[in-house]
DNA sequence: GCGCTTAGTGACAATGGCTTTCGATGAGCG
DNA sequence: CGCTCATCGAAAGCCATTGTCACTAAGCGC
């Protein structure tokens, strides 16, 4: 329960698999979409497993995850351990991560001002990339 | 279709309930709350229009509205209409509106660096308010 | 007032992402 | 090898929200 090293106890072929393909794919994907990839590979996972595995990893994180304005969420690896935001293409789903300490601080400060306490903030944002807006 | 005045055309009995009832109530609601609160009143609305009205109310600017991590969307009558984000308690849902034109001007200049246009953002701040933290 | 057109309504079904359930499976230890 | 318990996964459940479509009534022209 108190592995500092991994955070993951066992070694499971499912596990292996999704790893893999995450190790693979670039960008970011829905739970729903990797799963179909892994059945599109012959590779035996189920969906629940998809749902808990990455889950896991965001946990301990080794991934890194957005949520659509849909609710919808999406998962890839981190390229950055560092918190960051996210700058995503409506169209094309193209991503770019942007580090916004000036903006993790605003809302730290803003929160403390109002007398809240273990703040935390989410900030996602939107456009057309330049390639779609071709 | 372009009203510029009230963008509501038809007055109905049903919205005149639901904007009854936002005129009296404060904070953020779900519209499952709201409805149910219609019901409670006598007010014979149907969940749907709930929605719709809701819908209808944003789209107009009218209503404010913001999302819980979990999905599940709140509204409230709009006391500013200038942009602006919220802080809001894990706890108690108290809800506190924080302009942020630094955070806006920091998001459209990021956006626009990489090429981005049409750009829009979302952004929540959460925490524990001073009361829940006793 | 009186129709008429059509926006608006609402009971119900459907959607969809995600979680829970619980019996089956297999990883890893001794 | 045998055992135990973490893990798996198919199916059912959850739940806010949206779609369907027959019905209702707002408000216009008369």
């Amino acid at each position: 329960m108190s592995q500092a090293t991994t955070g993951m106890t066992r070694n499971t072929r499912q596990r292996a698999e999704v790893l893999a393909l995450l190790r693979e794919v670039d960008g970011f994907h829905s739970a729903q979409q990797l799963h179909q990839m892994l059945l599109d590979r012959q590779a035996r996972v189920g969906l629940t497993t998809v749902y808990r595995t990455l889950q896991l990893l965001v946990d301990t994180g080794e991934l890194d995850s957005t949520k659509l304005p849909g609710g919808e969420q999406l998962y890839r690896r981190c390229s950055q351990s560092r918190h960051h935001h996210h700058l995503v293409c409506r169209d094309c789903g193209r991503t770019v991560e942007v580090a916004g300490s000036a903006v993790e601080r605003w809302a730290d400060q803003v929160a403390r001002q109002h007398g809240f306490t273990d703040v935390g903030h989410t900030m996602e944002i939107f456009g057309t990339c330049g390639t779609c807006a071709a």
